[in-house]
DNA sequence: TAGATTGTTAATCGATTAACAATC
DNA sequence: TAGATTGTTAATCGATTAACAATC
C-alpha cells in the first residue's frame, strides 16, 4: 500500500508532526480509536485535509471504524524518520544551544547529540547532560571517524556562514540553522531554518494590526 | 496609497521578516537601489511574487528605476509594527527562556523584555542582562500597573497551559509559545508556536527520503 | 443488516506566475 | 527619447474542501 512519496508536498509534511503530537497525546490519554471528524475536532484541519494527508502515504483507516491511535502514531513515526537515529552536533554552546542539548525529548526520537563545540575557553570542557563541550578547532578531528547526520547552528549570525562551511565538509546531510540569516548551501544539504525574529515579527505584525482596529471603531 | 492591510493573507505576511533582514543586509552592503528581479536572485522568490507582495501595501518602487532600498526597509519594519514598543514578560528562566532574555536585537526592534519568571528558587533572584528573574507567584503582583503585549512561554510542556491561562488573566495581548504543545487560547489572543521539534521533525523526513532515495540506485 | 466512516474523485478556492500597459 | 522596471490584470498552478461510492 506504500505510495510514491516523491510527490507529497511540503505542506502536508509540515503537518505529520502535529498530527503525530497529537495522536501522542491520544495515546496518553488512553484513546484506542478516533475518526477524521473528531481529531478535525480537536486539531483545527478539515476532516477532508486529514484523510487526504494520511492517504498520502497509505491507507491506515477502517471504514466505518476510524483509526487506530496507536497504529496511527506508529505509521508516522515511521513515515518522518523518527525509528531512525542521526548522529548529531551543535555548534556554539551557548544559552541555546545548552537549551537544545538539554531537550531530552530529542535524544528519545533519535536525534543523538554527540557534542556540542565552542570558541569559548570558558564553555570547553564543560558538561550538558554528560554531552561534552569541545573547541570547535576540534570539530574536523572529533567527526573523522563518526557519520554525522545533522549539523545544528547555535552561533550568531556573523559565524553562521563559516560554521555551515565546516559542517559542509565533514560532512553533514543537513544543517538545522537557528542563527537569524540565509545560509548559502549546496544543493544537496537539507537546510531548515528556525528563524526566531521572523516569528515575533509576525506577532508583531498582528499586533500592530488589531490595535489599528481598535482605534477604528 | 495606503491599501486594506485585512485582505492581506498570512503567506504575504510570513515572508516580510525575510524581506526586512535581506534589505538589512544590502544596507550595510551600502546598496542604494534594487530591482525585483535583482532581489529575486538572491531571495529565491520570483521577482513576481516580490512585487505582488510588496504591492498589498503600496507603491514603494518607481517604473524604469526599481526599488530605494533604505525606504522599502523602513515602510516594511513600519508595516510589521517594528517602530512600536511592546512590552514583554518571559516565563521560564531556563537555557531557553535566558537565550531569548539574551538576544539583544530583540530589544532593538521593540520589544523589551520586563522581566523573566520562575519557579525554580535556584534561579530566582538572578540577573539577564539587567533583566530581573522574578518568582512566577509573583507575576500578577508585577502586572498590575503595566501594560503587557506580549507573553513568551518557555516552560515545559506539562505548565504550558497554566502559564498560558495565567498570561490571559494579566491580560497579555499574544503568546510567544516555544512548549511542544498546542494551547487553548480565547479568540482574540494571538498565538504564535514555534515547535522545534516540529521543525526537526522534517529534518528527519527529508534526510529518510534522501537515503531511500541513494539505496534505490 | 444498518450505520458509520474511510479512500478517492471532482469542484472550489487561493496563491503563484506570466504578461504587458503604464511610466519613470 | 529609449530602456528599464514597476503595478496590475489575467492565466496557471496547487492545495483545500466537498461529495459520495466503497466497505467495514
Amino acid at each position: 500500500m506504500k505510495k510514491d512519496l516523491k510527490n507529497v508536498s511540503m505542506a502536508v509534511i509540515r503537518r505529520l508532526p502535529k498530527y503525530h503530537r497529537r495522536l501522542k497525546e491520544l495515546m496518553e490519554k488512553d484513546v484506542t480509536r478516533i475518526s477524521s471528524k473528531e481529531l478535525s475536532a480537536m486539531i483545527g484541519f478539515t476532516a477532508s485535509q486529514i484523510r487526504q494527508d494520511l492517504n498520502c502515504f497509505g491507507g491506515f483507516g477502517q471504514q466505518g471504524y476510524g483509526y487506530d491511535v496507536a497504529e496511527l502514531y506508529s505509521e508516522i513515526s515511521r513515515i518522518l524518520g523518527l525509528t531512525q537515529h542521526y548522529n548529531t552536533v551543535i555548534i556554539g554552546a551557548g544559552n541555546l544551544g545548552q537549551a537544545i542539548a538539554n531537550y531530552s525529548n530529542f535524544e528519545k526520537r533519535g536525534f543523538h547529540v554527540l557534542a556540542l563545540f565552542e570558541k569559548n575557553p570558558r564553555l570547553i570542557g564543560l558538561k550538558i547532560r554528560d554531552i561534552p563541550v569541545i573547541d570547535i578547532d576540534d570539530l574536523e578531528e572529533f567527526a573523522e571517524d563518526k557519520e554525522i547526520e545533522i549539523g545544528v547552528i547555535c552561533t550568531n549570525s556573523e559565524n553562521a556562514q563559516d560554521v555551515a562551511d565546516k559542517l559542509v565538509k565533514l560532512p553533514v546531510k543537513a544543517i538545522w540553522n537557528f542563527a537569524p540569516v540565509d545560509i548559502d548551501l549546496p544543493e544537496h544539504i537539507i537546510q531548515e531554518n528556525v528563524h526566531l525574529s521572523d516569528s515575533l515579527y509576525v506577532i508583531s505584525y498582528l499586533l500592530k494590526m488589531q490595535n489599528e482596529e481598535m482605534e477604528e471603531s
